[in-house]
DNA sequence: CCGGCTTTGTGAAAACATGCACGAGCGCCC
DNA sequence: GGGCGCTCGTGCATGTTTTCACAAAGCCGG
């Protein structure tokens, strides 16, 4: 009656890591890789084989015993399950130097979130094309929004502007935000949120920096074989 | 006898939001607010305050019960831990699109990671000038890692090279690595990665997205009042 | 200087995620 | 067509993170 839509629902954890089996497992086939076992995936993906497979039960019993996955129909099953077995459309909020690098960027329509317009509060920036795109007012988003069905928007604005924009995506109908701005944003609830935060990267491989060299220090002072 | 180098470990998941409330606290003290709560704090970054109290804590006790914590000190304490007490450079592999676009942008030197280099394999790259510095060949990566003192090394080209690369650089003598290219590298032991994917994000916005969707979709068909 | 108000710091419980270990199922070879 | 070897799926133990809840501690006003 209900066919797969009370599908269980996936841990975050799990979520976060289907896209990097999913991109694996295509880069295999298109190598002409046709069946992959848990632990070749695990050792691709940087894991270990147990974690891969409790991922995948969470799609469902797609696997063979003694032999492994089918990489055809397991590719075809994380991106069902993903949802991109369609394009979403993302508009781009910020003409600046980030907003320019990610429209002129392939990564994006290659992999099926071509972009579906670009706005900014600049009026020199206005009516100017970034990658291919034409650049339109901010003011304008709700109509880019609705004229092309979009549900996610991609803030590429300093920090300062980042909520305001935010509010009027949200205002305008998209869903789903991807923020590069170095603030957090607060949402509506139902809205989901994820975060690019270059600055925040670094510091936490800093920290861990930090780390080895007092350790190091601490060892010099060590007792011998104390460990 | 040991100062604060046996400092207990900090979990994973406060180091990656130490630099959150790093940022919300400076922006705060530049705006003359020199004192703060756990809850206030906890608005600001989207969390509750049990958890900034208990990330908090791992630092020390800083806060005054009945009161809060001093924005200025704590901004201090939260520097230390992260080892932003002094620059970190960092050198960037790749000077396409995304190498420029990251050594043309200011938040890396603002925030103390200037580019100490930029370094590809294209011959007809090496020589210019991107960001004000140099191109050179990846093969002095370790000239240039070792001359300047880097530790931290970001990965900035398509994915095919992503491995090799992070194997010049862990060579060279980094120890730390940002990766944006869409590959999975492996590193030795007590090597820090942390990886940026576009792709990978957007498929988890998808992944929502599509979810919402659905349960929309059922919604619609679902006895009214039933939920 | 005391009592009430506020907010920290932290044990303990709950939720979540990972890793282990093994039974079950499948293909292949003899 | 039976046995062997391989690999999945998953229950259970362990480890990590979040949340709760409250005693302890500091400030302020009377």
């Amino acid at each position: 009656m209900d066919g797969q839509r009370t599908r269980r629902r996936i841990p975050e954890a799990t979520v976060a890591r289907l896209p990097v089996y999913l991109r694996i497992l295509s880069e295999q086939f298109d190598d002409g890789v046709t069946n992959m076992s848990s632990e070749q995936l695990a050792d691709f993906a940087g894991l270990n084989a147990a974690k891969v497979r409790k991922d995948l039960s969470y799609l469902g019993s797609y696997g063979t015993r003694g032999v492994g996955y089918e990489v055809e129909y397991l590719v075809y099953q994380i991106r069902r399950e993903l949802g991109l077995t369609h394009d979403w459309p993302v508009v781009i909020v910020g003409a600046g130097n980030l907003g320019q690098a990610l429209a002129g960027y392939g990564g994006f329509g290659d992999r099926g979130f071509p972009v579906g317009g670009i706005v900014d509060v600049d009026e020199s920036k206005v009516g100017s094309l970034v990658g291919g795109v034409r650049v339109r007012h901010l003011d304008e988003v709700a109509q880019v929004v609705q004229s092309r069905g979009i549900s996610i928007g991609v803030i590429a604005t300093p920090g300062a502007a980042a909520q305001e924009v935010a509010d009027a995506l949200v205002a305008a109908g998209v869903t789903s935000l991807l923020n590069f701005a170095p603030t957090v944003i607060n949402v509506p609830h139902g809205i989901s949120v994820r975060k690019v935060d270059l600055a925040v990267e670094l510091q936490i491989l800093s920290y861990y920096e930090q780390r080895r060299a007092s350790a190091k220090a601490a060892t010099l002072h060590a007792v011998p074989g104390a460990r």
